[in-house]
DNA sequence: TGATTATATCCGTGTACACGGATATATTGT
DNA sequence: ACAATATATCCGTGTACACGGATATAATCA
C-alpha cells in the first residue's frame, strides 16, 4: 500500500476519488496528464487492491475499494495537508464537473 | 514520507526504531543483514527526516525524530498489523537486548 | 460494417533505488 | 602511530517503475 502511495500522480488520483467515483477521462481532464499516464496509475491501483472499476458503455468508472476508504481517508489526510497539488486539483475537480454538467460540487 | 516506508527493509527498521535509540549493529544483528544494507537505508530514513542519529564513541544510535514520531506511529500501526516480520523482529530485538545485557525489554 | 470515442496496452528510454562485497573513514585503546 | 572495531561510502549489477507517443482494444452509433 505504501508503494502505491509513494508517487505523486497516484496520490491526486487517488486525493480525487476520495471525493467519489470518477471517469477516466475526468482525471486526465483535471489532472491534465496524457492518458495513457492516468491509465497506467489506474491499472497500478487496481493491482494493488486499492480502487476497482465499473465500465459504463464507453466510460470506465473508477472509485475506491469499500475496504481500502477508511486507512486511505486517514493516510490521505496527512498526505492533504502537504501535498497542496491534492487541494488544487479538487478545486478544478469541482470546476470541471460544473463545466461538464451543472452539477453540485460536494 | 511515502517513499521512506515503500520499502520492507526500511519498515522493518522504523518498527524496531518504534520500541527506542538502537545502534547500528543492534539493527545488523536483529535483522540480519548486511551492515552495508542497513546503513544505507539509516541513511535514506535520516535524508527524509524521519530519523536522527547521535554518536556515542563508535557506536551511531539512531532514533526517530520526535516530529516525526506520532505520524510513523499511526501510519506504522496498519503495517505492523499485515506485515507480521515487525513482530517477529520485536521479539528478536528483545532477545537480543537481554542477552546484550540483562536489561528489561519494554 | 465502418467511423468514432474512450480506454488499455505496447514500446523504448531514462531514473531511482536495492543489493552486498569491498573499501574508506572515524573512534578508541595500547 | 598502530591495531581493532563500528560505521559510511563506493562500486557494479539488476530490477522496478515513470514517462508519453503510438498502437491496440472495446463499445457505441449510424
Amino acid at each position: 500500500m505504501f508503494k502505491a502511495l509513494s508517487n505523486e500522480t497516484r496520490l491526486r488520483i487517488l486525493g480525487l476519488l476520495l471525493q467519489g467515483e470518477l471517469c477516466v477521462c475526468d482525471l486526465v481532464a483535471v489532472l491534465n496528464l496524457p492518458q495513457s499516464t492516468i491509465s497506467r496509475h489506474l491499472a497500478y491501483l487496481k493491482n494493488s487492491g486499492l480502487v476497482e472499476d465499473r465500465r459504463e458503455g464507453v466510460w470506465m468508472h473508477y472509485r475506491l475499494k469499500q475496504t481500502a476508504r477508511t486507512d486511505l481517508a486517514n493516510l490521505l489526510s496527512a498526505a492533504v495537508v502537504q501535498l497542496s497539488q491534492i487541494k488544487k486539483d479538487r478545486e478544478r475537480l469541482c470546476k470541471h464537473l460544473a463545466r461538464k454538467q451543472s452539477t453540485v460540487c460536494s
